[in-house]
DNA sequence: CGTCCAGGTCTAC
DNA sequence: GGTAGACCTGGACGC
């Protein structure tokens, strides 16, 4: 039946890693295939395996606060299964982004200093595309528009998992599974509207190799700048400044400021404003967090996401 | 039943 | 480089 195994917690640079704050860093946990399990503090997530099925697992509390639980779901998991389910559940933990310089950064922030306990880990999908799509599907809708359309592409497109419970389980339809689907199919059956191009297309890119999205998540010795991968995501159909922003935080660049219809009103309500802010007077209070401003501007206004 | 808008983007000036 | 208008969908609201 399932494999319990145990993943450490620990940041790059020796921090810590608060769990539940990971888990509810942003609204991408309660995605398809991704599913959050609130009373009980876990996560389930599907991961690709290479050469088999794709698997579900449940990333949960440890037996200490500086060990997840990685349980992997359905039969008993040989070596290979284990391997993915513990670099997948590390990979969407983000596990490997240094956080340290920006915990010394706002160690004596009076509105921040909270976040060195081990928060400001954006958790992140299996792969860049489907981050990106995800994304995509955020746009210009509300957020239950978003959740009815991530659900029929997993529905309809992605691969059933081992140790799955439904559709909604799949894994995340591969570029070439989006590709292949003609635009009728996003307008059609996802009601995806006018972002029904944007699919086909980014779709086609990224399975044609003219699009390398997953290598903007590795911070090479090449060292992509933050402007350069920003420059990368505008170009994609679909996406704009505030997406950009948006997958940018997922790949750990937080430079840039998501400001969007949720951000911006919260913002003024977080510091008892009636009135809308400009999106300049956000940038210049945020300035100084210097590259991590994005990062500092959504902690600010998700601090009270979970309960300290 | 018409209008507005929700975690915007694209095109055309 | 900055700014109107159009754009799918579906739920909320006013009339």
């Amino acid at each position: 039946m399932t494999t319990s195994l145990q993943l450490p917690l620990v940041g790059p640079g020796g921090e810590a890693v608060d769990l539940a704050r990971t888990l509810n860093s942003h609204g991408f946990a309660e995605l398809a295939p991704a599913s959050l399990d609130e009373a009980a503090g876990t996560l389930s997530i599907t991961v690709r395996v290479a050469g088999a099925r794709p698997r579900r697992i449940r990333i949960g509390a440890g037996p200490s606060a500086s060990t997840a639980r990685v349980d992997v779901l359905g039969p008993s998991a040989g070596p290979r299964v284990r391997a993915a389910a513990l670099a997948g559940a590390a990979h969407v933990l983000r596990l490997d982004h240094d956080l340290s310089g920006f915990y010394d950064l706002i160690a004596q922030d009076p509105d921040l200093a909270w976040v060195a306990r081990g928060a400001g880990r954006m958790l992140r999908s299996p792969t860049v595309f489907e981050d990106v799509v995800k994304t995509i599907c955020t746009t210009n809708c509300a957020w239950r528009a978003t959740i009815r359309m991530v659900n029929s592409l997993v529905t309809s497109l992605g691969e059933p998992a081992i140790g799955g419970d439904g559709p909604l389980t799949n894994a995340f339809p591969t570029p070439a599974a989006m590709a292949a689907a003609p635009e009728s199919f996003y307008r059609d059956s996802v009601r995806a509207g006018y972002r029904s191009p944007y699919f086909v297309e980014l779709a086609r890119r990224v399975d044609a190799g003219e699009t390398d999205l997953e290598a903007l998540a590795t911070f090479g010795a090449d060292m992509i700048s933050d402007d350069d991968v920003e420059r990368a995501l505008l170009d994609l159909p679909g996406i704009g400044p505030y997406a950009a922003a948006h997958v940018m935080m997922t790949l750990g660049r937080n430079s840039r400021l998501i400001l969007d219809s949720w951000t911006r009103p919260a913002y003024a309500r977080t510091i008892g404003r009636t009135k809308p802010v400009p999106d300049a007077a956000i940038v210049r209070r945020f300035r100084r967090y210097g590259e991590h401003a994005g990062l500092a501007f959504w902690l600010f206004l998700t601090r009270d996401w979970v309960e300290d």
